[in-house]
DNA sequence: TCATTTGATTGACAATGTCAACTATATTCT
DNA sequence: AGAATATAGTTGACATTGTCAATCAAATGA
């Protein structure tokens, strides 16, 4: 029992952390869906992101990759340039309408982030990120 | 930057960790959503929940709770019980075949759990956790 | 070269989530 | 008590998100 109660903090956690993360990003009133935020913060993170990269991050079929890209490209958030190693794929970059979006996310995230961690100590935070290192490698082995 | 890393830290955990608990609950070949999945945890483990408290545990709207217990009922998984203080609420509690389901689930859910933890210390998942509640409050607040 | 794989797109559709309106009961206020 | 308001749950219409299968073009490998 006590096993599954940690489980249960760690996925209240991050239930509580989604309902922030959305409702933050919602009164941004872009008119975009949470979703999209997602894939423009991968391809922020990531030089040279293809639709695969975001595919197998976001662990979704491509096909819906395929028309999230299509909608943010149709928005003017972000470009496709050309691969010169693969002519079938495209690496895909952020516009500079796409980065602005991103600084103002961005700046939310560091706000709940302080929020969060509000009182907790470096060393304590520095620990808690390990372990959640050490299982999320022990999950993937 | 480091900041960043550690939100990102945890949320790629739980980004592999639902991924697990997706995949594992596929081989069950339950033929039931995730989602379906969820709502008889929660009512597995609050004894007298209403269709209120699953709306607000997993902050949806109530017409989709509404659709949910209804296929799980037409399932025979779960049924309402009158609730004898108020005649416009129904109490939700597992049918034997629910129950029967929640067993496999939490049996997967153990399994997963102890692989992530397989290597950390009773003391290093104390502190997890207890930080982790510490993050969770002071999000809410 | 020919078969196989891989990146990307499309159409059709299924699952999930949201909004607004409505019924029936509870609660509050006076 | 009676009126106004709030709450639990349901339904219909609709929007968003996710999946499957087929397809095309380019890359890879035997």
């Amino acid at each position: 029992m006590s096993d599954n109660q940690s489980l249960e903090g760690l996925l209240q956690l991050v239930h509580g952390l989604k309902r922030n993360l959305h409702e933050q990003i919602e009164q941004l009133q872009l008119d975009i869906a949470p979703m999209h935020v997602r894939v423009l913060k991968i391809i922020s993170r990531k030089p040279q992101c293809t639709a695969v990269d975001i595919a197998g991050y976001l662990n979704r079929d491509k096909a819906q990759v395929t028309r999230l890209l299509s909608t943010l490209i149709t928005q003017n958030l972000i470009e496709k340039r050309a691969n010169p190693q693969d002519k079938r794929s495209q690496y895909l970059q952020l516009t500079a309408a796409g980065q602005a979006i991103m600084d103002q996310v961005r700046g939310l995230d560091a706000n709940i982030y302080r929020k969060m961690t509000q009182d907790i100590s470096a060393k304590e935070l520095q620990d808690f990120e390990q372990i959640a290192q050490k299982m999320n490698s022990n999950l993937s082995s």
